[in-house]
DNA sequence: CCATTTTACGTCACCGTTGACGTGACGTCC
DNA sequence: GGACGTCACGTCAACGGTGACGTAAAATGG
């Protein structure tokens, strides 16, 4: 029954050409009322349905956006996805959804394949600071937009946000409502990656600056996980570093420092002040509810889809896109 | 450069027909090996990549398989799409996910774009029980999988897992460790829906064959959120309702739980036990670590693939596929 | 009322690939 | 050594649409 009924059975059935058909399909005008309707009927009688595939054979265009992100557990990219998600179905898209988990070759792999699906266009999150790659394909003729990664080429675009100011929020804060013992709990690539190490440097600035002073103790580094920021927050108080104030790497550090500080017997914000980084969903649910610089993963997706959208027309030199982030003040600092 | 490239390219280059290096590049086989040599020189030469689209016009098979799910920032779900995407990396499969946040006519409009892009099949987890839409595509040649639903008709299979059996583990282990004041914290949605409030009924009668009896006091429901969860608990002890041990319906619910008790100095387990279900991957970073029921997303995505495949020979009559359920036993139970 | 434009279609080729089928060269077997 | 099977290809026509172009008939204009 399906997968049996074209434009033919629907033009042999209304008694017009299929190209008439397809003029109606797709709205192009050029046809009478009665004919529309005729058409229009019989495509409703014999349960017509477009094939995608062959539309797209000849069209070159799927109507569909590629969107790579390293994982779909962390509750970032689980956001970022509905983000992208919502400004695609605004704009009649469908999106393809892959994740990398941080492997090169994978991401490469996905890549290619969503090349070969024809996609209008893709949307990645790339492995660490990975660049060849997508550099690569957009070469290739692959138009690409890179999520908090600045890149700047041929069928290449960018969507940024200012992570410096947003930890800067983030530590300001902190200092403002009378902390004078900050410590950062951060990520154990930040010093190793090749991206410089952002939130790190605006802590150290914004403290300075504050002449708070700051020495290397009140860095602690972790894997950015729950159990990454229970072990930091665990080290912070066990070496007995003085502290009142916590600006955590993510908000899942943040998590785990809650629990540290709870074994512990700290109250929050009452003893210690704790900011998080990107505002996920779960941060208004905790107890404290979580203080967190958000990064507005809907107005990323948005802005992603829509610089796309912008390269489709003027593939080249499309400035990259800044969204903003802000400090989301809530009970824990 | 790229969309440039066919096989005609690749055949000219090669000097054989262009049947041939489809041939070769489909490795059916019929051909030399200095031809082979030959071809897949001049496929390196043009950097040839194959249409998968006009392939999939021809054949009627695309490799790729659709994923709906009501929501990706549920761990639940988005730790299922892992489980999926597994099994579907293994196969060689692609997949397209997409979420329908349970709403009938979003999932039908789903369905519909993914049959017009020829999936060779779809996984879904369905919106509050709805069975019409996925039978209408299912009849009309969608080959489908349900998850978590029994449904059983043409080009339709389920995967399942026992949810009263896991409720009834997660209940007996509260009993067998002493607890004698049992209560559920249930969802509001059990008792109108349309599917039969499994937990509860396992809850109910588990306590009633242990010889502790059963009054309605024992269960309240809420959201199944963590603010749900919260309120729920906080009910409970606002009650009065005397209680050293909590069933939860999911663990979003049991974390809401733990706040509670923590913010009124009840003490887990030692206090009250709790025990969750389904144990998402953050059951293991709480503190303490959350004993919970669990559904195996691994092997549930493993399970629909591996039925999907086998529907593609037999498409009807596959009998429901069953995977274990198991409480993971961890320390706040 | 005739020239010109517009409308409402139809025709045909092609998008890139594979299924079905054809064919010549070569090997095998009795 | 002739009949026959196998191998290694080539030819052609789909798959289901749409772009480019052609063309009667109707609408418009002076």
């Amino acid at each position: 029954m399906r997968s049996g009924s074209t434009i033919y059975d629907v033009a042999a059935l209304a008694g017009v050409s299929p190209r008439t058909v397809s003029r109606v399909v797709n709205d192009e005008g050029g046809f009478g009322n009665a004919t529309r309707a005729r058409v229009l009927e019989a495509i409703d009688k014999v349960g017509y349905r477009p094939n995608m595939l062959a539309r797209a054979l000849v069209t070159r265009r799927t109507g569909t956006v590629g969107l790579v992100v390293p994982r779909l557990v962390d509750p970032f990219f689980a956001e970022l996805v509905d983000g992208v998600q919502a400004a695609a179905k605004a704009k009649g898209r469908t999106i393809i959804i892959a994740k990398h988990d941080d492997d090169a070759a994978e991401f490469d792999s996905i890549l290619e394949t969503m090349s070969s699906f024809a996609v209008d266009g893709v949307i990645v999150y790339t492995p660490q600071g990975e660049r060849a790659t997508v550099v690569k394909h957009a070469t290739r003729g692959l138009r690409t937009v890179v999520v908090g990664t600045e890149v700047s080429d041929a069928n290449l675009g960018s969507v940024l946000w200012d992570i410096t100011h947003g930890a800067t929020l983030g530590v300001e804060h902190l200092v403002r409502i009378g902390r004078r013992h900050l410590v950062m709990l951060s990520n154990t690539d930040s010093g190793n990656s090749l991206l410089p190490p952002r939130r790190e440097t605006a802590f150290r600035h914004t403290l300075q600056s504050g002449g708070l002073g700051f020495t290397e103790a009140q860095v602690v580094r972790r894997d950015p996980s729950i159990e990454g920021g229970r072990s930091a927050m665990e080290a912070v108080l066990a070496a007995g570093t003085p502290v009142d104030g916590v600006f955590a790497y993510n908000d899942a550090v943040a998590i785990g420092a809650l629990q540290a500080l709870a074994v512990a017997g700290l109250r929050v914000p009452d003893d210690v002040a704790l900011v998080g980084f990107n505002d996920i969903a779960m941060c208004s649910s905790l107890v404290p509810a979580l203080t967190s610089v958000r990064l507005d993963r809907v107005a990323i997706g948005r802005e992603a889809m829509a610089l796309l959208e912008r390269m489709h027309t003027a593939p080249n030199g499309q400035p990259p896109v800044h969204v903003g982030v802000e400090l989301i003040v809530r009970q824990s600092a």
